[in-house]
DNA sequence: AAAAATTACTTTAAGCTTAAAACAAATTGA
DNA sequence: TCAATTTGTTTTAAGCTTAAAGTAATTTTT
């Protein structure tokens, strides 16, 4: 094999060098850094134009798919967050009046949660104007863009999944 | 214009529908599952291997970069939060060791913080093994696909910040 | 040079977030 | 059946995060 020290330009470095992986870090960077635009910008649009943070929408937004509530339990799983954040984020929601804990009538531990009638009326006139608010941020986009985008972030989940899967 | 009430299917509702912006908001919903799923393997390998929590880590790979240090407004400013926030990072990092403050020679108000030698030396090893844990979540794209997701990111990156700009 | 505006940073209050420990109810297994 | 395990939730302690208000130093304007 010719191992001889011939100077390498950036492309073949990235072919040659074994345990380089500075272009997946680099992707990640990017990906963090779309992420963070744009839920700072969201997170700020609810705060001034309903006085609403971001983590309250989230939940209403899963409230308002699941018409019979959720239990925390459910609302976790979909949240990808800690249980014990739900207890006090669903304690203030409903100090709010904007949901309503139910007793589970199959399970004595669990309770439903459910947005109330006002809660939901509010709930839909912010997802309004947040849907627009994505479809402008995401607007330079073309419908192609968008289309492989979402192919390639649903590659990337899959990816993850297994990673954390194969290790966890 | 034919404008007759015939119904339409799924396909041709999203095209004729002028205010449907359901698929950006699915992009957008898949882009944060993606970032969440990651970010939260990320943390939680940390913590678990070195005890490290993942903001402090973003600050020291700031610093690492900047090997002359940089003042608090410079990593606010790269790691997008607040000034607020990195003082009291900061101040958790210089009393475990990590970091050091000096004072800005040109500018009184401000102080240079800068990675103490074991803090990089601490930095670099979780580095190379964050480095291939980002590796493997990302191993099942092809180079096409990772070569392709970043240009469609940066798109995404100069599309959202048209957007903030523009309204801001 | 003095006033006005900006910049760098800190403090505060409130809320978000997690991991870990605890508890009770439900399910599984012997 | 009864013990062991799992599941649903809450509590606790620590840290993260932000917005807003405040302080001090610097820069710009007049």
């Amino acid at each position: 094999m010719d191992d001889q020290a011939i100077p390498l330009d950036a492309e073949t470095k990235a072919v040659e060098m074994p345990d380089d992986h500075r272009e997946e870090l680099r992707l990640w960077l990017r990906l963090l850094t779309c992420t963070t635009l744009i839920e700072g910008e969201v997170r700020s649009r609810l705060r001034e134009q309903f006085g609403v943070t971001l983590p309250r929408f989230d939940l209403m937004a899963q409230l308002d798919k699941a018409p019979g509530g959720m239990t925390l339990s459910d609302l976790s799983k979909r949240m990808m967050v800690s249980n014990g954040n739900l207890t006090g984020l669903v304690d203030r929601l409903v100090t709010s009046g904007h949901v309503v804990r139910t007793a589970s009538p199959t399970d004595r531990r669990a309770s439903v949660i459910s947005l109330t009638e006002s809660g939901r009326a509010e709930f839909r006139a912010m997802a309004t104007k947040h849907e627009h608010w994505i479809a402008d941020l995401f607007g330079d986009l073309t419908e192609r863009d968008r289309g492989e985008l979402m192919r390639l972030l649903g590659k990337t989940k899959l990816s993850a999944r297994r990673a954390i899967q194969g290790e966890g």
